[in-house]
DNA sequence: CGTTATATTGATGAGAATCAATTGTGGTGG
DNA sequence: CCACCACAATTGATTCTCATCAATATAACG
């Protein structure tokens, strides 16, 4: 039996036909078109809500997609022997799919909180971006976004200690859901502190302990449960042992 | 005084002008290339050979650059506050620097065995790929394989034990390697116990122990103290705790 | 052959995993 | 509305792993 963050299945919703509009948030893809390249990109995308805890495959169907994150956050699932352990994160901008049609790996993704999606077929973007040069111009930015965020993931990871591991995610989750919350110093993290072990590689009682004792260093507080307020931002900063770099990435 | 791996500053050695030549290895970028698009790329990229210990900076001169390794290892040194600490590899076909301009980083690229090393400035292939839809679509390619072997990483980072992640460290070497060495069950590391440590957060003696502990449980052995040779590759992928996939990318 | 840096090995203590119990939280149905 | 339930989170006690300090061994090199 899965957890309640993998298991809900709920109505797919499909809120719009065509990416991201001129009025609404714009994804990662579309914020760096414009004119006619813009319309022909959203011309093949499809935009969906997704519910916490829905999976991305629930609304892509078979074929090989590709799609944008434009609100909310998701999680990459991999299934391990002793059920699945949550070993990526998925930020608003951010690209997840293949557009090569490279083997599909059996990862699910699944939305931890509600969020909304533009989800294009590989081979409709590929068209698309053969006959607009400047769509693959901006495919190209997002995946070398993506490729310097997953660089500066793996500086988090390889922190030696539990302590500087879980100040560097909370670091890193901040930066990265800038401008998506109205509160800029508050953060809701939507995970288990087992799914943020998982993610740092410690155990959900050592994430808790380290998470507790930031708190009773006054660096960061708990509104709620899973929202984190970041109280000594330069603090946490400085335990996570992370010299800050603005969040936009820095060449590899 | 950095240590030998990072002092060395060699004579430049020029060996070509124009990147990879029909007859020999082609790098990342101009594998997929052929013909007319192939030979625009060429024109605007210079091989370089770097000597074991030599960075990139050395031959890239200002400006931002672009460059494809060819053959060999690099390792990404960021500086921090008690020396520098290797924060990731390159391996052949990878691409590094930044096409976008990014803002640079302080990281430094240095060989960590004799490499070669397509340069190309960025406004040059910017202005190739402008012309030449192909040359982007390579770009967009290695990008894409560079995010997936950066997510694979992570995997081997956020493995719970010290075991467990030297372990998921010489498959994942083994993998990436593929092809490169003559004898495929023998990997040269190039890298001391010390680094390794850095990239998976341990100390250099705990290495030292796990890979002894490895190599007395007959997974592997050691030829020379830097050299690998895989005895039982599958017990090592067991022992690593990672499902084994094929070397060339999944999706996200 | 001596020098220097890397690698191995040992002993010890700090820190994290694990096992176990308790407390909080949200949801459901009586 | 409240009692109850399932699950998440916290907290404690213990075991085990890993980092650290220290010493020795082994290369590599001039």
């Amino acid at each position: 039996m899965l957890s309640d963050e993998c298991g809900e299945q709920r109505a797919v919703l499909a809120i719009d036909r065509g990416c991201c509009d001129l009025q609404s948030m714009r994804c990662g893809l579309c914020a760096g078109l414009a004119g006619e390249d813009l319309h022909a990109v959203r011309a093949v995308g499809r935009r969906y809500a997704l519910r916490r805890g829905q999976a991305v495959a629930d609304v892509t169907g078979a074929g090989t997609y590709c799609a944008n994150l434009t609100t909310g956050i998701l999680q990459v699932l991999r299934p391990e022997v002793d059920g699945s352990r949550t070993i990526g994160l998925v930020f608003p901008g951010e690209i997840i799919g293949d557009l090569n049609g490279g083997r599909p790996s059996d990862d699910a993704i699944v939305a931890i909180t509600d969020a909304e999606i533009c989800i294009y077929q590989s081979v409709d973007l590929e068209r698309v971006a053969d006959r607009h040069p400047s769509v693959r111009r901006a495919l190209l930015g997002s995946a070398f976004e993506a490729l310097s965020q997953a660089r500066r993931w793996m500086l988090v990871l390889s922190r030696p200690s539990a302590r500087e591991r879980v100040a560097a995610f909370l670091v890193e989750m901040a930066g990265r859901l800038r401008g998506v919350n109205a509160d800029q110093n508050t953060l809701e993290l939507g995970l288990s502190r087992g799914r943020i072990g998982d993610l740092l590689g410690l155990s959900l009682e050592t994430t808790s302990r380290q998470m507790q004792a930031l708190a009773r260093a006054g660096l960061i507080a708990f509104p709620q449960r899973r929202q984190v307020r970041f109280v000594n931002r330069g603090g946490l900063e400085k335990v996570a042992g992370l010299a800050f770099r603005p969040p936009t990435g820095a060449a590899v």
